[in-house]
RNA sequence: GUGGGUGUAGUUCAAUGGCAGAGCACCGGAUUGUGGUUCCGGGCGUUGUGGGUUCAAGUCCCAUCUCCCACCCCA
């Protein structure tokens, strides 16, 4: 084998793309059902809109982005993320002047070059809302039940909502300023990870795996202990409104979404059983962001859930999606004069929109009847010297296996027929 | 970027340093046109790749890559 797929990149073949297909149309319909409509943004973007957005800092641009130059030079990056190109977009459109609130969801591949490993992948798919245009907590509420329709509608179960509230600019930095206090006494019994955090994003230090860091977190100051007035009644109401929808929730202050551009609400999703990258979607609001890459300044809220952890969830709780395509009728000619009334017949029947099979690379009558069988067809059409000259079909029902003999011209609207009754039935 | 594991037929896996094999799947057949069972037949694969040790390497050594798991980060 000469190629390979690149790492941390996979192909999703014919047997998986119905699943894909089925979870993205429940996304869609569940987005729909809340007035979302798509947004479609290109796959590439200036790489400094990044920069800008989630923070020179982050993890993200600083050693996940795939950034490339164009022949003139143009410093570019495949999208880490969804919610700067719609941002981008917005502004770009002129839709903050414009007012009112906007509703997008999107569906589509981000990029980072990160070590895959389970649920973790280079390209990823990823769906997505924004609410642009209002600050109501809500919209919070909201967005974050258009999460748990779609996760309910999908059928899973085993999953958490964990909210917290970040608060804004001013009473996170207040509160980062606590935090430091609070570590700077114990800054030599840090891991070293935690070490580097305390300067760079306190917060994280919050979210530490190593023992002894967890234990120094019990007595760390709250997130919550530290929002300002506005941000305390914001919070409040989410939760009201939450409960109001009766959507159970944790509060968890360790919650910290990983971009810079997060203010107040803050959420995750997450499942058991999943591995280490638990987190089936995260989000929240993001005030800041539109005037930080020159919009108006508005507020907005959305969230972002990964494709691949979604169905790796779904497989775990047995969760069975979409049927094999199956033909309505396997055709089987016998001999050499039969293929040209097959063809004909396969034709009409395609264009009557009916599923109809015919491999000629099978000759034997048992080769053929057997591939019918094997492919699930529910019925076979039989055409052999018998049917040539008497003009009509050998119509079995492959199910109970009784068969017919029917009028060509009756095929399509018989066929139609029983597969009205059968998805009836369903 | 760090650590541990891994790689043999389409697939799941075998093979004390000594002839690369089996189940499943797939294809064909079992007296001329009736399907899930059964029986019979069908396998030379750069043993991930490149070096090295050896009379001899799938097996030992080195390098490299993939995938898996975890750290990290996050969806």
């Amino acid at each position: 084998m000469n190629y390979k797929i690149p790492r941390g990149t996979y192909d999703i073949l014919p047997k998986d793309s119905a699943k894909w297909q089925y979870v993205q149309r429940i996304f869609r319909e569940t987005a729909a059902s809340f007035g979302y409509e798509e947004i479609c943004t290109p796959i590439f973007e200036m790489a400094e809109l990044f920069e800008r957005s989630s923070g020179e800092s982050s993890d993200v641009v600083q050693k996940e982005m795939y950034r490339f130059q164009d022949q003139k030079g143009r410093d570019f990056a495949l999208r880490p993320e969804g919610t700067a190109p719609v941002v981008r977009s917005f502004v770009e459109n002129h839709l903050d002047l414009q007012g009112g609130r906007h509703k997008f969801y999107y569906i589509g591949p981000m990029f980072r070059y990160d070590r895959p490993q389970k649920g973790r992948y280079r390209q990823f798919y990823q769906y997505g809302i924004e609410l642009i245009g209002s600050n109501h907590p809500f919209f919070d509420a909201e967005v974050i039940s258009l999460e748990m329709q779609f996760l309910k509608a999908l059928g899973l179960k085993k999953i958490r909502l964990e909210i917290n509230s970040v608060g804004c600019a001013e009473c996170s930095s207040d509160y980062d300023a606590a935090l430091q206090d609070y570590y700077r006494p114990h800054l030599a019994e840090l891991c070293p990870d935690c070490q580097k955090r305390y300067e760079k994003k306190p917060r994280r230090l919050l979210d530490c795996k190593v023992p002894s860091c967890k234990v120094l977190r019990q007595d760390a100051p709250s997130q919550l202990d530290y929002l300002d007035a506005p941000c305390r009644d914001h919070f409040a109401q989410v939760q009201s409104y939450l409960n109001d929808m009766q959507i159970d929730y944790k509060i968890n202050p360790a919650i910290v979404r990983g971009l810079d551009y997060y203010t107040n609400t803050a959420f995750e999703i997450i499942v058991d059983d999943l591995g280490a990258q638990n987190s089936l979607a995260g989000g929240g609001r993001y005030n800041g962001l539109i005037a930080a890459i020159g919009g108006k300044d508005t507020p907005a809220i959305g969230f972002a859930g990964g494709f691949e952890r979604l169905l790796l969830a779904m497989q775990n709780e047995g969760i069975s999606t979409a049927e094999p395509l199956k033909p309505q009728i396997y055709i089987i000619g016998i001999g050499e004069a039969a293929q040209k009334v097959v063809i004909q017949l396969l034709s009409q029947l395609r264009n009557r929109g009916i599923y109809a099979e015919y491999n000629p690379d099978k000759s034997s009558f048992k080769a053929q009847i057997k591939a019918a069988n094997a492919m699930g067809a529910a019925y076979a059409g039989i055409i052999g010297e018998d049917e040539l000259s008497s003009g009509m079909i050998s119509l079995k029902d492959l199910a109970s296996g009784e068969q017919s003999t029917v009028d060509p011209s009756d095929l399509p609207n018989l066929l139609i027929e029983s597969k009205n009754k059968e998805s009836n039935n369903l």
